[in-house]
DNA sequence: ACCGTCACGGTTGAA
DNA sequence: CCTTCAACCGTGACG
């Protein structure tokens, strides 16, 4: 809950307090801190930089954003890893990832012949440009998926598909990069004016809420994405949720002392930015910014 | 000082 | 239902 400039959790603790001095930056670094906090209770570490993390577990996709777009920008690594607090290791192994496949998502990229293009997908993705000309490479994907173009097996990659949309944009209007990427990418609201031949340039400070807000539509797309796989597979599905339930059973074996001393509201239906890491463990409140945008904090 | 790489301990999901 | 294992995660250390 938000009283004032007070963010508190349900126990009326002090999590945050909001400054009109306070930076976008800053303000994104502590949510992604005390989300780490909230979410994952006793996993969390911190590392040599006084970042936190949570071993084995991707970072928060608006951390991975604040990586690139500050690369962009043209702060170095060793930069990005001392203000964001993340391992020099990791920086680098995120942004190489980016530099190849364009992907900012953790998982790996399948890449293989099988994951061309085919003119008849080329077909459908065009179509699909035509009905919205800003779309993400990831959300081609989800609809090529969601209409059933394509099963997981040919699904093309996030390489062939930006190169797909690239070369469109470079026929279409001579924009040298995806506007989808640019959207990504861009804080401007008003992109059409600053649509250069070159790569576009990064305006700094971040907003905040852009970046929450993307990170929740995103993993919007994910979470449906992940519903969607598991539908086109009935034996798939009983697979993972058997696996689910025997993990759930063992995570239930190992908290249950660890609650004891820290009982837990359960609400089930209500999932984050961190959806796809977390187990429905918790209650959340909205919080919402100057500009209408909000983002969910969970709270105990 | 910076950066690429890799072993390590961890998580996840398929089999 | 449980276990195993491969593939992934970020960290930390090395060169």
């Amino acid at each position: 809950m938000v009283n004032g400039h007070l963010l508190t959790n349900i126990a009326g603790e002090h999590i945050l307090q909001f400054s009109p001095t306070h930076t976008a930056a800053y303000l994104t670094d502590k949510f992604c801190s005390i989300m780490d906090g909230l979410l994952f209770p006793g996993q969390e570490r911190v590392n040599q930089l006084g970042g936190v993390f949570v071993n084995g577990k991707p970072l928060p996709k608006a951390l991975r954003i604040r990586i690139i777009q500050l690369a962009r920008l043209g702060v170095r690594a060793s930069d990005i890893s001392r203000q964001l607090r993340i391992s020099h290791g990791c920086v680098s192994k995120i942004l190489n990832k980016f530099y190849e496949t364009g992907s900012i998502e953790p998982g790996a990229i399948p890449s293989s012949k099988s994951r061309e293009i085919t003119p008849e997908i080329t077909k459908r993705i065009e179509a699909f440009i035509l009905e919205q000309p800003d779309m993400f490479s990831w959300e081609v994907r989800d609809r090529l998926l969601l209409e059933g173009v394509c099963i997981k097996a040919n699904l093309p990659s996030m390489e062939a598909i930006s190169q797909l949309l690239k070369s469109r944009n470079d026929n279409c209007d001579g924009h040298g990069a995806s506007r989808g990427l640019k959207r990504c990418l861009s804080n401007s609201e008003s992109e059409e004016d600053q649509e250069t031949t070159e790569i576009p340039k990064f305006q700094a400070p971040f907003s905040i809420s852009s970046i929450l807000n993307l990170a929740e539509k995103k993993d919007k797309g994910r979470r449906y994405k992940k519903e969607k796989v598991q539908e086109e597979s009935e034996e798939e599905s009983q697979v993972w949720f058997s696996n689910r339930r025997a993990r759930l059973r063992k995570e239930e074996y190992y908290t249950e002392t660890r609650t004891q001393a820290r009982p837990v509201e359960v609400s089930k239906s209500v999932t984050t930015s961190y959806g796809a890491l977390t187990s429905p463990s918790a209650s959340f409140t909205r919080i919402f910014f100057s500009n209408g945008s909000s983002c969910l904090v969970p709270h105990y």
